[in-house]
DNA sequence: GTCGCTGCAAACTCTTTGCAGTGCC
DNA sequence: GGCACTGCAAAGAGTTTGCAGCGAC
């Protein structure tokens, strides 16, 4: 269970990790897979998928998972909160906030041993908000 | 905007919403799916899914979105949180615990416009914690 | 009779996986 | 030189959608 695994140091390994350190944005595996085959034409969204999983197992990289769908990625592994655009999705960091350590109280729940919990805020990032303002008029309700 | 929309009272629509109220055990669309054949037995995936989407438009049923991925279904609208079992993705209401108000001073946040948040908690859920003691010997890492 | 809804199947999105070849250690 | 890793492509899970016919109102 705790036997060393040996990883390898590839180029394509590196290269993900050094385009997803660049951002601050969370992006997507599909962005990341684009940012990367800038630098590796050949590289294939596998490798990146591949990839991102051991970076995450390896504990260098954060992989978010909100309600939106889609997961997302983070170097920064503190804990700390996220706020996502209910309107595009993108997920912006909560500074100012920290990630309080859950209450020894709740560590039992429901019959649940409880290990942890995510707290994500909703909002309208600044983008979306401006173009709410300019589509007033070709709204839709879907 | 605020047009009424027409809605017919079809038998599918009947039994998805019945059968979900039977249950409190926030079934995915392919648990109501099942369970619907059952009494239409040519009712199709495609349908469930499409008014499950209407009615929670409609406000009767609650769409929960956690990490675990797939969509689960409630008809109890109010607020609450959910626990999420890290292991089966079972989801199951954290009773006594209220959900608690946006705070006033969180309006705003990273420059969003922030309108709600949803908070969850991870846990391993009774079956899955007998399950453990049980399988200790066949362990495997993922 | 209208048109919202249905069943069916195909399509779509995101992610994982099988395989044969490649290149890191 | 072994074997962790790659590119490719196909498969998989969950969900959505186009279409012709059906049935609630």
């Amino acid at each position: 269970m705790a036997e060393q695994i040996h990883r390898r140091n590839t180029r394509q390994r590196q290269v993900v990790l050094e385009e997803l350190k660049k951002l601050d944005t969370h992006p997507t595996a599909a962005d990341l897979y684009e940012l990367a085959r800038r630098r590796l034409p050949k590289i294939s969204l596998g490798t990146v998928y591949r990839n991102l999983e051991l970076l995450v197992e390896m504990g260098l990289v954060r992989k978010i998972t909100t309600a939106g769908g889609e997961a997302r990625f983070d170097t920064d592994v503190e804990s700390h909160y996220h706020i996502r655009c209910i309107q595009c999705g993108r997920i912006t960091d909560a500074d100012g906030l920290e990630q309080e350590p859950l209450s020894t109280e709740i560590r039992e729940l429901g019959g649940y041993e409880i290990v942890g919990y995510r707290l994500e805020f909703e909002g309208v990032c600044p983008t979306c908000s401006v173009e709410d303002q300019g589509e007033r008029s070709s709204n839709e309700t879907r």
